[in-house]
DNA sequence: CACGTTCGTTAGCTTAACTAATGAGCATGG
DNA sequence: CCATGCTCATTAGTTAAGCTAACGAACGTG
């Protein structure tokens, strides 16, 4: 089950890491994520409002990029942040069609919250993992956050 | 941006990692997962027929509670993989109110190509790691497949 | 053997996702 | 300088996924 022998052969090695991974990624996800809505927010909502915080201001466009989906459905999902006062919409300054969807400070605050709560059950079971374990991951994470952004 | 002290301090070490592992899970798992159908199956049905033909054989209760939905939703999620004949369903031995659900040899079929295909991004992005890195993800791994299971 | 419990399903609703089509605004070429 | 074409966001319409509530069948126990 575990992979017994990681620096040899960078092609078997990666697929079976691969599989590893992606699986260990899967459950945990599921672990983490409340495919339900989470208090107000649905997931959608909650990613949605994430990138958009994380990236500051973007368009309509460039968050269904981000969040991976077609704009008609990024225009569904706003509009239900919007309404809920948590997202802005302002019209572009020299563009006419776009639009500038940005947090508001309640959105700011909402997020946060959930923020924390979603790290909870993660925190907990890493608080009981030993100290070279954690530092294991410690040096995991930093490798599985550049290859998830690259 | 990295973790600089995994060793010291359970407390907000845990709660800093949990928060950096989540980030890279979310969006790994955004990468890899695919938002939409992938071919004929909907993420929903992929996933339930992977719980089924990782457990073997299950019941209506048990798959749901794997998948972490409620029953009424695993019975249409099932309906569906059953018309498409990747999934039967058998009247239990013993007990006639439950039903046991397998995969079919097409469903074991069809899950084995999806999952080579899911593991084909992220083995292409591993593979442009270098050796201790990969050696660095090879022990988290296992130290992450624990943490989902336990 | 009657009563309560568990199991799976059905019914009805909301959200999320897609494609196709629409309308507004930009931009460019004659 | 304006007509044509393109991009942006939205609307319309469909399918799937998720929930709760309610139901009928089967089990088990007093």
């Amino acid at each position: 089950m575990t992979a017994h022998h990681p620096e040899q052969g960078s092609g078997d090695g990666a697929a079976q890491l691969a599989h590893e991974l992606r699986d260990a990624i899967t459950r945990l996800n599921r672990r983490v994520r409340q495919a339900r809505p989470v208090g107000d927010l649905t997931i959608a909502q909650l990613s949605a409002l994430t990138s958009l915080e994380l990236a500051g201001a973007l368009t309509p466009r460039e968050l269904a990029d981000l969040e991976r989906v077609q704009p008609p459905t990024m225009t569904k999902i706003v509009g239900r942040l919007e309404e809920a006062g948590l997202v802005q919409r302002a019209p572009h300054p020299t563009d006419g069609r776009q639009v500038i969807l940005s947090a508001t400070e309640r959105g700011r605050v909402v997020y946060a919250q959930f923020e924390r709560s979603r790290d909870q059950w993660l925190a907990q079971r890493l608080s009981e993992l030993t100290g070279p374990e954690r530092a294991a991951l410690a040096a995991a994470a930093e490798i599985l956050q550049r290859v998830a952004r690259g």
